[in-house]
DNA sequence: AATGAATGAGGCTTCATTCAT
DNA sequence: AATGAATGAAGCCTCATTCAT
């Protein structure tokens, strides 16, 4: 019913149309028409493709999150520093975000316009992301660099906040300076805290 | 042409009516009727007390973090302990969202269903708590409890976010744990950070 | 949430113009803008009196068969002659749809076009029609005037059969007869079959 | 450009497959999608052999009604005794509908689902099974067995009327019981009428 | 100040039909 | 002959906002 979806480049063209228009406008402000136009296709081919808007939204962020996952899946395999770990985690996020505003709008601003039923999907995507937050976190205290004390949860939100707030801000001030400079900072603060005696340089 | 907005009963409970409405249904899913019936007033008298929709989403935001801020205020006034001051910070926030899950749910969530122009006027809205944060992480930097080396903006999306991803998943989970008994754990993690050496008891 | 039905102008306006407007291009060809237009009202307004296209044809059958069936009661009422009361079973029938060519078409072609849901509502509505129909036909037994031998359901289909080919080919030909002056032609073949010694003078 | 039909197994195909969607699910909501899936070919296949979707409707009934047609025709070719043809008209009716719900379903409801254009078609397809009718009426009232004081087209209409008033609650109350067991008294009625001295054994 | 009936623009989605392959 | 991806018109319905009372 739904066409096939991968290697084709009707099926990326909306999505990238979707990306930019919802990026720019808002998912509630974004109409089927308006996407189908930036995508160059008439409002019908769009449900030959996705079941209905919602599924253009959570297909935008399962490939976007996958991406993420994948490239980090593989990076920290066999990796042992927490440190240089979690300065992957970040880095990999800040690039796949900070490169392409965009999709940063969309997920940082956009996605978060979404009904209890979306948001269900949603946690379902994100969970992966959160696995491997969770596993670089445990690495960190096997290696008694990260204290023990912590509690794994607060602490996932700690990292994961952290940088949500960072891209955010940063996407809404008009993408202006290079998100990717932060990073240093950003895992300096994530390590140390306030009280500071980070491992930084 | 708006009625008189302070001391009046009516925009009193319009705005309960929204937080409770928005809060459960979702901004896109309540209708100016369905906050007006709640409210019980007619569907034209919101438009007697709001401009418009939208401008009942920012008035509920304000009245919220008016609130916050006013309370911090007062209550950092001539407090000198940095970690006593981030530990009300949180507590205050937490406490305002932690025992009202509408007012938690519609700031945390549905407040995010907005478009840029709500979303400038919604970051004029916060500046305030943001100066209060800066003001706290100054202090403690000043008492040489916290680093120097801290970047305050980084630093703040850092207490920030922490505390927006702590509560966020503590309202979409259905709020169903005491979200106060994470206060110390969420402050330990602020000062502390992954690596740890809070002065936390 | 519906608006006050009865007694309201607007309640007519709607159901009138959806009779016309529906009898004349059918159910699937008479969009709610039309009907609107034709009421002389907004296509909104007309979700304040109904709640949706179906609830337009129910109302419309609830209307029609509710006036027939409210006349038959009285009229039937202590009516001996079961004969006679065939009469005035058929003429009722008859006056209702041949006064109105409209109606005639809406009852008798565009109500055909349902679907399960709305067939169940519909013979709901019918019921009592059937129901005095059945009671025509016990009391013409009772009398010894119709055959005991008669099978009810069936005999019921072939009364309201033959009123329904009859008003259908009168309206699907233009309505260009008096459909009355088939009245009783039509009571005869109901009453004496093709065999036919009828008591008809 | 329409392609052969006859003897055509495509052409057989894509009809069956319309009777039983659309019997099933109702002329507006059987999309030629979905005809076109149930009979194994593509969607575009069917406009090779139909001109419209309006076109498989008129043809099933063609065949429909051709099938009873073409039997009757033939049975009662030198048939003398009126009330035996009665009985084959219903019989071989019955026959062809009772025996195949998809069927009925298709002619005695989804069938109604049309526009004035095509109800005209409907009519001219019709009008050979009518003529039948008309001949076992003329046929009855030639040997005395009929009274000569039928209207011809009340009675027709009597005939019709009963037969799809009979079928139609047949098919849609489930089309549980056996219908062609209620030929007798179908056929009773329709020739003793309500006063009933009928030739029935 | 308050009401609530009325408006009408706009969105999502379906689906009959076409046409390049 | 056959395919099925693509089209785009059209329809139902929602709801923010207005305004006569």
């Amino acid at each position: 019913m739904i066409a096939q979806k991968k290697n084709n480049e009707k099926y990326e063209a909306i999505l990238n149309a979707a990306v930019k228009v919802i990026g720019q406008a808002g998912y509630h402000n974004a109409p089927i028409s308006k996407i189908a136009r930036e995508a160059g296709v008439a409002d019908g081919t769009v449900y030959l493709y996705f079941k209905n808007k919602e599924d253009i939204l959570i297909s935008i962020l399962r490939e976007t999150i996958g991406t993420i996952v994948d490239r980090l899946d593989e990076e920290l395999q066999g990796m042992d520093d927490p440190i240089a770990s979690l300065k992957r985690l970040v880095t990999v996020y800040f690039e796949t975000l900070g490169t392409n505003p965009d999709v940063a709008m969309f997920t940082q601003v956009h996605l978060r316009q979404s009904n209890a039923e979306m948001r269900k999907q949603i946690g379902e995507i994100i969970k992966p992301y959160y696995t491997i937050i969770d596993s670089v976190i445990a690495k960190g205290i096997a290696a008694q660099i990260f204290t023990e004390r912590l509690d794994l949860r607060i602490t996932r939100r700690m990292i994961f906040g952290t940088m949500d707030e960072t891209i955010t801000a940063w996407v809404l001030t008009g993408a202006k300076y290079d998100l990717l400079s932060l990073i240093p900072q950003v895992c300096d603060v994530m390590i140390g805290g306030l009280a500071g005696h980070s491992s930084q340089k």
